[in-house]
RNA sequence: GGGCGAUUAGCUCAGCUGGUUCAGAGCAUCUGCCUUACAAGCAGAGGGUCGGCGGUUCGAACCCGUCAUCGCCCACCA
């Protein structure tokens, strides 16, 4: 069988994959084994895969991949958001491109083609997580508008309700006037912007005064109704009780004192704007102040507004600056850098609003989820998200729910009547009617109104973990299921998502919804700026995993992106993982080439077998440790390190026949058996090509037999003296290789090798050094060849005569240089030594470590010396 | 404004309870090699005042203080 020289990872991908899924690996029922279960952060049905998507779903492939050769029952569960505000968004923008605008639809020719489009896009995403390798169990594949789902939405709506948890309210909301939507607090993205402070005068009524305030939306001047300023601000003592007149509209409002002005800042006067600033609408309710709403759902000023009718906002803004300045109001204009909220998703500045909208009180929610985090019931990975994790719930503010779109699960309140309080909560309009009759209610189905708002995505995705296991209606599944073990995904939703998830888990289950969160960093590009599709860096993952292969890119994702750090992502990772495959796939085919015959094996082959054997279950065990500590990229280094090092670079070339014979065949079997090892640690790392390896390495055929579902190696106990003494050869052998690197003496020169006699250095492991540093025999004598090059490995001198063509004067010199060093080394060592305090304070184990490196040191100078001297060069 | 975290080799990062895994790894660099699985490779080497300053200790990359720089999260100062 002819095998490439280059690993071809399109040939194999496409072809393992369908295997995997035809042979049905990937899918989990209950049963009797112990259930590793993980949900997919649902990606938003409009989404496509970007880099962020492959670093976390990568995770979370190899946290599933080895559970699952762990002998668990693994049930990695896929699904796709509603993501209501910003599906919208993106169908409001194609109808536009069409010439059809939202206001000219009804809702429900709305939704035809929001679902249109939702067939049309809402797979992709998840189809390319398949390139990745993603061993999801697609046959549970969820949409958080799925029938039921939905109805686990509504009911949950319902019952908080009924609990008192769900209220509705006219409160001040974050508006976005591009989408004409409320926004939770969290959808609202602070930004620091270089904006105006405006100092505008107010004419005080009955006088010549004027009271000068500071701004920096005078826009909202035209929905003033108080200037305020501190009651103990002596300057303005004399304005106490009067009035003042809002400039260009004439209004006359009162003057009135509250504690909550600065006097420090600007000029210690407040225009209160109670419909349009959160503070301002809090001073409004406390001291009884009208409230002018002067803007449109779209940012444009209202008829309230009596000037500017229709404009937009920001237009205003220049135009009264214009206005006020002619009248002779504007004093003075600064520059001025300040926060302003922006939507997260249409990114235009938010306007804080006075609306009617639907809420859930957090506090009675918030503190199980937070008290199970901080004792670590479900824990963080890194633990250093626990601190801003407590610092939200601690000030948890209640959440605005309702949202003004048409997308996304409708509010099931169904209104009888204009009064505030004349609606019903009821899962559809026959059930609300017949609510309404058992308070003795009877309404007309044609009366009944249902809410036109849709509830917050994240109102649905809070019930995720329990949902896609039918978890409101079908308890054996749930049951199993939950809580699942890890949840991996971006720090930025822990508020979002994360924590909702914890609150809803523990007040519907009384139970945790997962045991760890692993949270992953932000990708970023070579210069540190964030990836993202505005500013282009961002590579497509297809065309990534096309060029280095799906391994390659899982491999290059996982180099260096440890737990909560962020990941600076280069191409170049990407190669190296390439690499990496492709050094795998010729280690193979070696192994493979080789026809073994029968006949004893050799000494240096039975060494390394041995050191192998003892290796892999130290490894194993250093493996395992990292993955139970979330080190992914660690437990990626240490199979990468060992696979070549190890594997490769010592052992393949330790037991590789010497040219033109053949193997024995023990030693093929055992080495067979240890590729198959590796291969098991890499497969969750790079499923694709070990399962391909593991298949031509010996031409298995039956699926009952694919790596994907082989046990994960357990470790046995190792014998560490044996890993120690071939370590140690491994050491000569390096040494011997540096003396001919250094020393032109090329690799096909058979050298002599002399060993200090009388020392503890195993003779048996000769073979091995002989074999790979190409020394003719090594020779245990009591004195030391005069004229050699020496080393010394474990306090065991060795030497290689040397031959002819050494210089002797650079020899001579490097030793002088060496004695040097070390008498400045011993120095060192005997000045702890003859420091009392160290000698009475440091336990003997450290002065008798000190002990020994000043005998070592002092033993290697006598040692240098006295070869000097025999040199004939008098020292 | 409040909180959290970081700073170790050219780059990206380990370094767990202060002392034998203590100054490490991978990549990059340099030197020599197309040697018979692999040049997407092999063999070898160099490279760090552990951000600065002070302190605690017999002993500090590690503990404390302080300063500097960077990052993140939260927050209604017009």
């Amino acid at each position: 069988m002819e095998i490439a020289k280059i690993f071809d990872p399109k040939a194999i991908e496409g072809k393992w994959y369908n295997y995997w899924l035809e042979h049905g690996f990937f899918k989990s029922k209950p049963d009797h084994r112990e259930p590793y279960t993980v949900v997919i952060p649902p990606p938003n049905v409009t989404g496509v895969l970007h880099m962020g998507h492959m670093l976390n779903n990568t995770i979370q492939d190899i946290l599933v991949r080895k559970a699952r050769m762990e002998g668990k029952n693994a049930c990695w569960v896929p699904g796709v958001d509603h993501a209501s505000i910003a599906t919208e968004a993106k169908v409001v923008q194609k109808l536009r491109k069409e010439g059809i605008k939202k206001s000219d639809l009804s809702r429900d020719e709305f939704l035809a083609h929001a679902w249109e489009w939702k067939n049309k896009h809402g797979g992709i995403i998840l189809q390319q997580l398949k390139k990745l390798g993603a061993s999801c169990d697609w046959d549970r594949e969820t949409f958080t508008m799925d029938p039921d789902y939905s109805r686990s939405v509504i009911d949950t709506f319902i019952d908080l309700h009924q609990k008192g948890y769900i209220y509705r309210g006219k409160r001040m909301i974050n508006w976005d006037p591009s989408a004409k939507t409320a926004l939770s607090d969290e959808e609202v993205i602070h930004k620091e912007v270089d904006s105006k402070l405006y100092h505008v005068r107010y004419r005080v009524a009955e006088s010549q005064d004027y009271i000068t305030i500071a701004t920096t939306r005078p826009e909202t001047i035209l929905g003033d109704t108080a200037i305020c300023i501190h009651p103990d601000d002596e300057r303005y003592r004399h304005l106490h009780g009067k009035s003042a007149i809002v400039p260009l509209v004439g209004r006359i409002i009162p003057i009135i004192t509250d504690t909550y002005v600065d006097m420090e800042f600007g000029t210690g006067c407040l225009k209160v704007t109670p419909a349009h600033d959160v503070n301002d609408y809090e001073l409004g309710q406390k001291h009884g102040l009208e409230i002018i709403d002067i803007l449109e759902a779209d940012g444009t000023l209202s008829t309230d507004a009596q000037l500017y009718v229709g404009e937009d906002r920001f237009d205003v803004r220049a135009k009264i600056a214009v206005d006020l300045a002619s009248a002779g109001h504007l004093i003075k204009t600064e520059p001025y850098t300040n926060k302003v909220g922006y939507s997260e998703r249409t990114d235009v500045p938010i306007e804080p609003r006075l609306s009617l909208q639907w809420f859930v009180k957090m506090k009675d929610l918030s503190e199980p989820a937070l008290d199970h985090v901080m004792n670590d019931d479900v824990q963080f990975w890194p633990p250093k998200f626990k601190n801003s994790y407590r610092n939200w719930m601690e000030n948890i503010k209640d959440w605005c729910i309702s949202r003004q779109l048409w997308w996304g699960h409708r509010i099931p309140a169904f209104y009888y009547g204009e009064g505030e309080h004349d609606y019903i909560i009821a899962t559809d309009i026959d059930d609300a009617i017949s609510r309404l009759q058992d308070v003795g209610k009877i309404v007309n189905p044609d009366d009944l109104k249902q809410d036109d708002d849709v509830l917050d995505t994240w109102f649905s995705s809070w019930l995720w973990p329990m949902s896609v296991f039918n978890g409101f209606y079908s308890k054996e599944e749930v049951d199993y299921y939950y809580p699942t073990n890890d949840l991996v995904t971006a720090p930025e939703i822990m508020f979002f998502w994360v924590a909702r998830m914890i609150m809803a888990g523990y007040e519907y289950r009384g139970e945790k919804p997962f045991k760890n969160v692993y949270f992953t960093g932000i990708v970023r590009d070579k210069l540190g700026r964030k990836m993202s599709k505005s500013l282009g860096n961002s590579p497509d993952p297809i065309e990534l995993m096309e060029q280095f292969g799906a391994d390659g890119v899982r491999v290059g994702m996982l180099f260096s992106s440890p737990a909560g750090n962020d990941l600076p992502f280069d191409e170049s990772l990407c190669e190296q993982g390439r690499n990496f495959s492709n050094k795998m796939w010729n280690a193979m085919r070696l192994v493979t080439s080789w026809t073994p015959e029968d006949h004893p094996r050799p000494e240096s082959a039975i060494l390394a077998t041995d050191w192998m054997e003892n290796r892999l279950n130290q490894v194993i065990v250093e493996i395992d440790d990292c993955y139970a500590k979330f080190r992914i990229s660690e437990a990626l280094m240490l199979t990468y390190k060992f696979a070549w090092n190890d594997f490769c670079s010592i052992y393949l070339e330790a037991v590789k026949p010497i040219y033109g014979m053949a193997i024995d065949k023990g030693t093929k079997e055992i080495v067979v058996r240890h590729f198959e090892i590796l291969l098991k640690l890499m497969h969750p790392l790079m499923p694709f090509i070990s399962e391909e390896m593991w298949h031509l390495l010996r031409a298995r055929l039956t699926p009952s037999e694919a790596l994907v579902i082989a046990p994960w190696p357990k470790a046995k106990v190792y014998n560490a003296q044996i890993i120690a003494d071939f370590e140690r050869s491994c050491a000569i052998i390096t040494e011997v290789r540096n003396i001919r690197a250094q020393n032109n003496i090329p690799m096909k020169t058979t050298l002599e090798l002399f060993v200090e006699s009388g020392k503890d250095f195993p003779l048996t492991q000769v073979p091995i050094i002989a074999k790979l540093a190409n020394v003719g025999e090594i020779e245990a004598i009591g004195e030391m060849p005069k004229q050699a090059f020496q080393f010394v490995i474990d306090r065991i001198t060795f030497a290689i005569p040397y031959g002819e063509a050494v210089d002797m004067e650079e020899q001579t010199g490097k030793m002088k240089e060496e004695i040097d060093y070390l008498r400045g080394f011993l120095k060192s060592v005997q000045q702890k030594l003859t420091n009392e305090k160290f000698m009475s304070g440091a336990p003997d184990a450290v002065v008798a470590n000190e002990r020994k490196k000043e005998a070592d040191a002092q033993n290697k100078i006598n040692l240098l010396e006295t070869k000097l001297a025999e040199m004939g060069m008098a020292f």
